[in-house]
DNA sequence: ATGAAAGCGCTAACAG
DNA sequence: CTGTTAGCGCTTTCAT
């Protein structure tokens, strides 16, 4: 003990120990090979003792495999704020699941891309709020590594996608309200710029908004809203200017959801709310309140499961739509 | 070109169609010595044309330099969604300055600590939400890279910090509120869990709120906040049931915020208001509202730029409280 | 079931 | 100012 320097423990120090060859301790570790119950045992114990670490880069550099995804998050705060969170943890959750780490990328970070998709940093990518046309794409596609894109863009160009089915949830908002009896129906949606911006959801959700409407014969009316106090409130006021007669309403916009609430409870207007957000906001909400689930969580996760897949075998690409579900609020006790 | 198989650029690749040693192309990379402009000129348009990019996994294992940082994130959805994206952000952008990346850890990912204290993964480690005796701390302290923490831990073993300075705030927020006449005035704050969890920031603003109100001479009461509607709603009436003369009030719970103005003005009380928060925020409710802001990006930015001069050089720790400033509403026009 | 040894791609002495 | 070369710590053939 006397001198002993702290020095870092390698693979070797582990075989000197456990008097084994450090293949042995390799493939103890990897399990890509039978071991005998005794060495195995030894070589654990020697792990343990001697507190070894496998060494990332030395791992990298031998296998080509660095355990690690990227994650591209759209980190400019706006709408989602809190799904973006939901989404983030479910990564990182099943990430950890498959031993990997989770390396950050800010969606405007376009030398990141780059970077990444050079191959020796990550493994994978999982990438967000993509939108209809995105520059990204092409990029990624091109890429030498799996990627699984949250949205659904234009032209996938062979890659995986997976989000909720947003058309379908337009859809199945507009038949539940139609249903109630609703002939003038109101979409309190995505921030002007996100509809500018055609990002995939808000689109999507309109189209399905859109296309119920018609056939379902009930007449419609789109805002689209600012994710704050006054941008909520402003949105109500203005489409209840415009269309009055409105009773029926679907609000995607989880930051101004609240004040569109506040603000329809003060015009004394009760129309019948059907809110697009994660079951926790809609939960939150003064009032029980009528939603269609935003799985961000599951979504996160199942990314990842995707991403794993193709890292593993041979899978094709393909896209999920995860289907909408409408849940009613408890009854008031 | 026939035939020929893609295979990954290495730097060999690179000095070879440079014709120089493999040592110059590092060096033009690293600048770590003196190069003639020719030869640079020459290497710099082999990496081009090649599209050469240095394997991250070889690099760290020569040189014990990851270029990656980690980043402990409480990825529980809570009060401070909105506040952990703008630090989180400042985190990621400032790395980038320093070509480093960041590696996202949860708080709740204990066995993260492990991995990344072992030395191999990341650089250096930012830890947010710290609670005045948080286990993590010791863990941290004893680890061979560099830390710095967001908030203030009893015991900072020697670990740099940063942190908004909190107790400055809660006087500050006093000294306003009493300068104004107000003799009653109240705090609502971060929700229960957080307060009982003895979160850093929650403690030390309490603490310099009793403080000044003491020397002020003004009555106070605190009450813990929900961060939802409800929430908001709800300890509203509770400071106002126990405390009917309060006239003055500090918020600080992002979530709450706009559920605590909007129950405020339903009572009919107007209460002078100050909100901690960023700026933001304040900007986003439907009222004007003085602040003390809460500049969670310059706090992300310094945390790295701490922990990047405790890598280069041999700083000593440090903490860093950043004053807190009150910023007025402008005035209605 | 186990070992020996050849790299993986890069950095940083050491030598001019 | 530039080149040679010995590792960094691990995985993975190829032997046995």
């Amino acid at each position: 003990m006397i001198g002993r320097v702290k020095r870092t423990v390698t693979i070797d120090d582990v075989a000197r120990e456990a008097k084994v060859s450090t293949s042995t301790v390799s493939y103890v570790l990897s399990g890509k090979r039978p071991i005998s119950a005794p060495t195995r045992k030894r070589v654990e114990q020697a792990i343990a003792e001697l507190g070894y670490r496998p060494h990332a880069g030395a791992r990298a550099l031998a296998s080509s495999r660095t355990n690690t995804i990227a994650l591209m998050v759209p980190l400019r705060v706006g709408v989602n704020v809190h799904v973006i969170m939901e989404f983030v943890g479910g990564v990182v959750a099943r990430a950890r699941d498959f031993s990997h780490d989770v390396l950050l990328l800010t969606q405007d970070d376009v030398s990141g891309l780059d970077r990444v998709t050079s191959g020796s940093i990550v493994d994978a990518l999982v990438m967000m709020d993509v939108e209809a046309d995105d520059p990204r794409v092409p990029v990624v596609a091109a890429a030498d590594q799996p990627s699984v894109l949250i949205g659904l863009p234009a032209d996938p160009e062979g890659l995986s996608c997976v989000d909720l089915d947003f058309e379908a949830a337009g859809r199945l908002a507009v038949r539940h309200l139609a249903a109630a009896g609703h002939q003038e129906i109101g979409l309190i949606g995505a921030p002007p710029e996100v509809m500018a911006r055609h990002t995939s959801y808000a689109d999507r959700l309109l189209r399905g908004f859109r296309t119920q409407a018609e056939l379902a014969g009930v007449a419609i009316r789109v805002e689209p809203c600012e994710a704050s106090p006054a941008g909520g409130r402003a949105a109500v006021d203005r489409l209840l200017a415009k269309a009055p007669g409105t009773t029926g309403l679907l609000v995607h916009n989880e930051g101004a959801l609240p004040h569109v609430l506040a603000r329809l409870a003060e015009t004394g207007r009760q129309p019948d709310v059907v809110a697009l957000c994660p079951a926790d906001v809609a939960a939150a909400q003064t009032v029980p309140l009528a939603h269609i689930e935003l799985p961000a969580e599951a979504i996160g996760r199942t990314a990842v499961d995707m991403v794993m897949a193709r890292l593993e075998g041979e899978v094709p690409a393909e896209t999920r739509l995860l289907a909408p579900a409408l849940i009613q609020p408890r009854p008031a006790s």
